[in-house]
DNA sequence: AAATACTGGTGTAAATAATGAACCGACAGG
DNA sequence: CCTGTCGGTTCATTATTTACACCAGTATTT
């Protein structure tokens, strides 16, 4: 593999549960050699994106990355608008609402906003959204340019749950009953006991370029409270959309 | 030099006035061969550092920063407790305050709040900050890891101003200087028309991990509102220090 | 309208840079 | 005092990156 791909893949490791970790973790993690590693960081390091704690000597992710979402935020503002959208999203639904957008092949989590019920669904800070697995993929692999959707039905799916479509001819399925509908479901295919509801935001060329979702404990999603969801959803993705700039093209209608 | 530095050298040619660069150009500004370029882009577009305009075809910073810059917060937050203490600092002394963190080897600034004046310091986003000439990089220097000090003053010092200190004489003196006030003052040594104000932000290891910093019109400085600067400064900086879980070293004390 | 000069992108042989095993000193626990 | 692990370094081998030429498409200019 590329190097500099194997270099920003040793970001990935970095998570909610493990902010730090030390050299030889991250090799073993990585599968890479310790040397290989090490430079990779101090090659990293140099730019800010990993940084080293000077006492226990473990890495984490370095201050440049603020740097640049800052840099990017002011060309490209997405948070910034997702943000306020997400908080009455969640408010108007009583459940958890987050935001996700392509990063590499995958989409990645942007924007949460939790219910305010003490039953309620968590998502973790920068969570990689797997495409076959989520509401959220889903929604956003029906309306993505067509390479994306061969792309995934080209790849091992990976079962999450027992509930996860694993072979690609019933994810073609979903991803096409997503597409019919304007919107994607996903129940417990990721976490057991959560139900997700997705719609998809769109970049300016008219395709997806990421999505909305809200995230119930699967047991509380009646009817009524799924017809409200969807209203809130479309309304929600209509101004994200526009707030950063996309086009939503005639295709997409919601069916109810 | 290594090729993962290189790649993401590539990110530091974005800026506000330059959100989307071609891939020639791209090249071009490097010094990099387009083939190289082009390999580097797609390996960082591989974990969403960078994305490609399919359109135009030109390329920005990527989204997958956002999900990175959400989980490094999520672990160490910085921005959420500074951008508070920077609004009631701007406030408080009516001037631009901006915040920057040590990111590889200079100061990436990760927040700013204007002035309300309408003859106020703007402040570039993700602008990074030469240590030799902004009142940041004196009063970080100051207070960082000796390691920090002997290379800034093994570095080529570029003039950005007349009054920038070129070489390392003059710029030891005025590090020393800071130290021993405890603050920085940097007169027109970057911007023309600007005076810099600025005291170093402490890690738990008790050095300087940053600074926070007020920008004013020159011609607006008197000595009553360098006092009033100076005041916030020290409580903004004790705040900050604190929130982000630092030490503040007994040794850094305000001279009046 | 023809020509020129860009653009983004691809394939190749040559050369440089990445690699990983062995090694080092430091530290912690038994 | 041994043993295991840590972060970090070294260096010969090798596999990767590199740069050049080339291609096709598109503005711009003549």
């Amino acid at each position: 593999m590329r190097t500099v791909q194997k270099a920003l893949k040793l970001l990935d490791l970095f998570d909610e549960t493990r902010p730090e970790i030390g050299l030889s973790v991250l090799a073993r993690l990585s599968g890479i050699d310790k040397a290989t590693v090490l430079r990779m960081l101090n090659d990293m390091a140099a730019s800010g994106l990993v940084e080293q704690d000077q006492a226990s000597r473990n890495w984490r992710l370095g201050a440049g990355i603020l740097r640049l979402a800052r840099l990017r935020e002011a060309g490209f503002p997405a948070t910034e608008v997702i943000n306020p959208i997400l908080a009455q999203l969640a408010g108007e639904t009583g459940e958890t609402a987050h935001a996700s957008l392509r990063a590499g092949r995958d989409l990645g989590t942007i924007g949460v906003v939790e219910s305010a019920r003490s039953n309620r669904v968590y998502i973790e800070p920068g969570l990689v959204l797997p495409l076959h697995a989520t509401a959220s993929g889903l929604a956003y692999c029906a309306f993505a340019r067509p390479e994306v959707l061969s792309d995934v039905l080209a790849r091992p799916l990976s079962a999450h749950t027992g509930a996860t479509p694993t072979d690609s001819a019933t994810l073609a399925a979903r991803i096409d009953e997503a597409r019919a509908q304007g919107y994607a479901c996903a129940d417990q295919t990721y976490e057991a006991e959560v139900f997700g509801i997705a719609m998809p935001l769109f970049g300016a060329d008219g395709f997806a370029c990421g999505a909305l979702a809200v995230a119930t404990p699967a047991a509380r999603l009646t009817p009524e409270l799924r017809a409200r969801i969807l209203a809130a959803l479309a309304r929600a993705t209509r101004e994200a959309t526009r707030g950063m700039g996309g086009r939503i093209p005639e295709h997409h209608r919601i069916a109810a």
